[in-house]
Parts: structure tokens; sequence; C-alpha cells
DNA sequence: TGCATAATAGTACGAGCGTTCGATAAATTC
DNA sequence: GAATTTATCGAACGCTCGTACTATTATGCA
């Protein structure tokens, strides 16, 4: 591997870091040479310009989240059991980035009204997030695990809305007990989309 | 009422909307004077500094929702009816706001890591709010019309997660429907934590 | 109308931004 | 070790930012 790729691969991780704490559009290509103790030129050498730099940062915090949340929950049996293992590694990703923030929400607020390829990769990210979340929810039904006439996009805009709420409220408001109001919340979710028992 | 504290008024009505649209932290000196079609130096003699300003349009957006949201609400009789009344407007609201943003939203994601005045300002704002909402959810919960063994903590964080969901889905996402999902989720809620009838 | 005061404009400064370019140093290849 | 490619630096450019000053114009009151 060429000593290039190396530096690269070392700044974007710095880049990941800085961009957690302020945002994407908090990035600055003098900030990164300062914490990587090199010249302004010399980062900049690595990307074509800002942009880009800010799109590689999207795409690796998205491996991140698929390593974490999105693969360890695709081995779970199909159906509840991998809904609950989604959004409890979830709770867990946001719940250790709450000292450092989740760059699908922080940025949703940043590019909400700001057109680009930045925003465009972004709602890319989180459409793909939510098309899983979908997916596993509908398996649930499907399997018998929720009721029939519960939509499964009901389901991810209350689990979405269960986290936003634990980012807000562990992170801006910094109030300790959210994930337990996270769990509480999913776990009376679930239990009122139970099938119900017809026969005992 | 003295010419400066009309014009004043002015950028601080223009000064919103670009905050509404671009963020706290997206206001510019430079921008609002070609708004107002005034010099820089004149939109700035206004204000001591910038952060006074984005302090002053916290102020006004705050207003606004305590004019729009908090005031009716307190019309409406204790307990169910005003904590409903509350969501109900408050929804209203962000729809509204979905061509424009919340500042309360947008700002909460701007600072949660950045420490200063204007976090201070919207954090007290926030904690308002929620006050008033714990206030409403433990009088409901009082008045018998919730069950008695919710925590009015755990209603206030569902719906805080419904409106945050709100505005992810419909501002960033650009989904349809997200105001009907928002309302079932509520009534769900609300139905689930219901006090069983003991006698009929 | 005249005068004090308030409101706005104009200009300038220093800092930080992304980016360009040519020079230099380091790493890789032969 | 020499040659060549790659990586990094340093300086500069044009831009925008917030802010400080001074001058100018408009307002409100006697």
């Amino acid at each position: 591997m060429r000593k290039g790729e190396l530096t690269r691969a070392a700044i974007l991780d710095v880049a990941l870091d800085a961009a957690s704490r302020d945002g994407i559009e908090g990035l600055t290509i003098g900030l990164l040479a300062d914490k990587m103790n090199m010249s302004k030129s010399g980062v900049f050498a690595h990307f074509g310009s800002r942009e880009d730099l800010q799109i590689e940062v999207l795409k690796l915090y998205h491996h991140h989240f698929e390593q974490e949340v999105f693969y360890p929950s695709m081995k779970e049996e199909r159906g509840l059991p991998r809904l609950q293992s989604m959004f409890a590694l979830w709770v867990k990703r946001v719940t250790v980035e709450i000292a450092s923030g989740c760059i699908y929400i922080s940025g949703a607020a940043e590019y909400d009204d700001r057109a680009g390829p930045i925003r465009d990769e972004l709602v890319g990210m989180v459409h793909a997030w939510q098309g899983a979340l979908h997916r596993a929810a509908a398996q649930a039904i499907q399997l018998g695990h929720l009721r029939s006439d519960v939509e499964p996009e009901q389901i991810v805009y209350e689990m979405y809305g269960l986290i936003l709420a634990l980012h807000h409220d562990a992170r801006f408001l910094r109030k300790p007990g959210s994930v337990e109001r996270a769990e509480a919340g999913f776990e009376r979710m679930i239990e009122y989309y139970a099938p119900v028992k017809e026969t005992v």
C-alpha cells in the first residue's frame, strides 16, 4: 500500500471524528491540517476538493454504520428478532455517538435545504437504512410476529422518532435516562402491534 | 416608535426567515444587508454583535412559538385535551415550517457540541417547552385521563420523537404522508396509555 | 426653521476559507 | 545508487466574514 493511501485514510479518520462533532459543514481543511500536523495543501492534495472530502467522510461513516448495525442484525432471524436487533444496535451506536454525534442525524439538519451532491449522498444513505428497516418490519408482519394490519412505514417512522429523540435528549439536552426511554418506547410499540391471540 | 426600532424589527423578521432556512449559524450580516438593501454596517449598528443578533432571532422565534402553540393550548381544558392541543398545534407549526424549518430542532443539531450563550438560550427554550409538555402530561395522569403508572417524562419523550421524525421525514427526505404518521403515532400512544376500564 | 440626535453609508482591517502553482522532499522502482 | 514517480510544503490569490472607525444623511423636537 502506497504511503499516500495511508495518510489519506488517516486524514479521513480524523475528518470523521471532526465531522461527528461539528457537522459535515464544519469540516475545514485548515483544521484537518492542524490535527494532522500537515500543511493545508498537503491535506488538500488527497482530495480533489473539499466537497469530495466531505463525501468521502460520509461514505466512511456509512461503512461503519453498516458494520456495527446492519450486518450484525442480518445474522439474526428474519422478522421480529431482526427488527429488535436493528433497534438495539442502533441505540447502542447512537449512545456511543453521544460524545461525538450521529452524522445521519446532524447531516439531515444541515442539508435539509441545501441542494447538491452531499445532500444527495446523505439522502441515499438514509433511504437505504430506512429501506432495510422497512423490509425487516414487513417480514415481521408477514411472519405473524406483528399484526397484519400495521403498515411497515408506520413502524419505521416511530422507530426513527425514538432514535431522534434519543439523540436530541441525550446529546443536546444531556438528559440522563434517555436510553431507557427509547427502549421503553420501542417495547411499548412492539407490544401494541403484537398480533391479537385468537386462541390460547 | 423611532425609525430605528422599526428597521431593527424588519431586520429580525428577515433574519428569522433566513435562519429558518439555513440555520442560526448560517446567519450572515452581509446576507441580511443584501436582503434589506442596506449596508453591512447599517445592519450591524442595530446589534452589538452577530451573536446578539442570533440570540434576538432565537427570542423572536420563541415568541412566535408561544403565540401559535403554547398560549392557544393553555386555553384548552387541563389534562388530555390540553396535551392533545399542544401536539396538534405543534404538528401544525412544524408542518407550516416544512418550507422553512423549525429552529428548535435545527438549532439542537447545530449547538449540541458548541458551548456558549446561543446554546444556553436554546437549551433554555427547549427546556421550557418540554416543561410545559411535562406539566400537561402530569395533569392528564392526575385527572385520570391517562394511566397512573405512566411517567410524564416518557410521554414527553415519545411526543418529541414523533415531531422530530416529522421534521426529518417531511423536511429532509421530503416524504409525503408524514403528518399522518405523526398523528397515528400519537393516537396510538394515547390509546396505549389510556386508563384500563375497571368497571363498565 | 434650526439644531441635536439618531440612523445609515463607506471604507478598511485582519482572519479564515478553498484552491492553485511551483518548488522540494520523500518514497518507490529499476 | 540513480532515476522517476509520488507526497508534501510554502506562498499567494481572491473571496467572505465580523467588526471598528469616520463621515454623511435623515429624523424628531424646540
